[in-house]
DNA sequence: AAGTGGTCTAGACCACTAC
DNA sequence: TAGTGGTCTAGACCACTTG
């Protein structure tokens, strides 16, 4: 009985324009319909059209200048937060065939930046979940997850070869609020350089990141290795957003 | 003659909202000002002061529940866009001295890729300006920069040494409207290695970035590299906002 | 000059939280 | 139950862009 109490109109407005957008309408800098035009097309105020326009603003989907019409910001994929979280979701949505092969998935005391990670005592114990992550059959990521350990049944109950975790937690009603993601460059070690199958000492990306549920607790701690070669990350920013996507490299060697 | 146009009423009252919260103001949990206090104590609407929350949230300084009051979102520094493009108002920001030796800066013919990158012909004449950045004193990045020959000559009447380009651009009314990063791992050419101090062969952090006017007319293009172990990336990211910074990287080795 | 987005007001009702 | 934020309306004036 999970009652769906229906979403905003100004939700319902930004939802269409975003999808026109993505559908092409609007593309070759004609400008979108105006504020008046909108709120007579939907009878709805003018206000709850700029609340739907600040929003499409925010998610970086339109800009606007004062006097002109709004213009559709091309190109840019709107990335959600939950593809930037789920590798699966990302890989399919750059036409590519997520997999991976699992390492390891047991229940280990933790160290202490672990626990640290998941605001638990040193040595409480944990899942730990090893998997290489492949697109399209070849390795591309390393990645090094820890769960606490209230998590353990869920995720064990999961084909970690082929499901989606990240989709398997939000349907058990997990779900994802924040997350911070630390990006350096580090080289290959002798064990993730094979498990990569690239040359020792190589350069990856390593990302550290954490997620959190809307009240604070922490759903997983992840240490990812990235080959250099093959994952790269974008950000991009202005006075009215910043969005932030996970490319595949270009001219990868 | 620049005549400043005062700042709207909102924006007054999201900086002075966000300015008491960097000096600890409503700190421990205790909530922020209601929407109704603060409207009788700005002397203005609700609606107004809720365009103010609407700032705060989009750049994550505050989060907001039906029914409860808003909280200051603690810790995250509040990278603004200019922090994230201007070295030097980084380093200053992390308490560090910034600081650079000039390599090159001269006018070249541009190669393809950087052509395409600041919209001009292949072989149009561009400055192309190399410097290894410092923080305080040691080595962090090599910056190598591109700009469309209309800025060379107040790019070059700068100390390239001592002076800030971003703010000097910014006084000289080129505003910086949006800019896109792409972040990889990269391993260390011979020439780099010695100019950033590190072994040939070391993991580096890459970035592109592609700064652009509000007109849509390029900055600047610029492909920087990183010492691995001294800088890392931040990404914040949540439903309402997401937020990037650039930090030294902890336990650096 | 007409149209557009940016700012602001003064109300209203609702869903939710805290006590 | 009182207070809070979330949604929405119907107006107003202004700054700016476009013809």
């Amino acid at each position: 009985m999970t009652e769906k109490t229906s979403p905003p109109l100004y939700r319902r407005i930004a939802d269409d324009l975003a999808e026109a957008i993505r559908g092409g309408a609007y593309g070759g800098g004609r400008g979108l319909p105006s504020e008046s035009e909108l709120s007579r097309a939907y009878g709805v105020s003018r206000g709850t059209v700029r609340q739907a326009f600040a929003q499409l603003r925010a998610s970086g989907v339109v800009s606007s200048r004062q006097g002109a019409r709004r213009q559709a910001q091309g190109e840019q994929r709107l990335q959600s937060m939950s593809e930037l979280l789920s590798f699966s979701q990302w890989a399919r949505s750059i036409g590519e065939v997520p997999g991976s092969r699992e390492i390891t998935a047991a229940t280990t005391g933790s160290t202490a930046v672990v626990a640290a990670a998941l605001d638990l005592a040193e040595g409480s114990q944990v899942l730990h979940v090893v998997r290489v992550r492949l697109l399209s059959g070849s390795p591309a990521m390393l990645e090094d997850t820890y769960y606490p350990e209230r998590l353990a049944p869920l995720i064990l109950s999961a084909d970690l070869a082929r499901d989606s975790l990240t989709e398997r937690l939000e349907r058990q009603g997990v779900h994802l609020e924040e997350a911070e993601h630390h990006i350096r460059a580090v080289p290959a070690t002798p064990c993730v350089a094979e498990l990569l199958d690239v040359a020792e000492g190589a350069p990856l990306l390593r990302t550290t990141r954490r997620t959190t549920e809307p009240n604070g607790r922490v759903v997983e701690f992840s240490v990812d290795h990235y080959r250099g070669d093959a994952v790269a990350f974008v950000v991009r920013n202005s006075a009215a957003s910043t969005t932030t996507a996970r490319v595949t490299a270009p001219g990868a060697g």
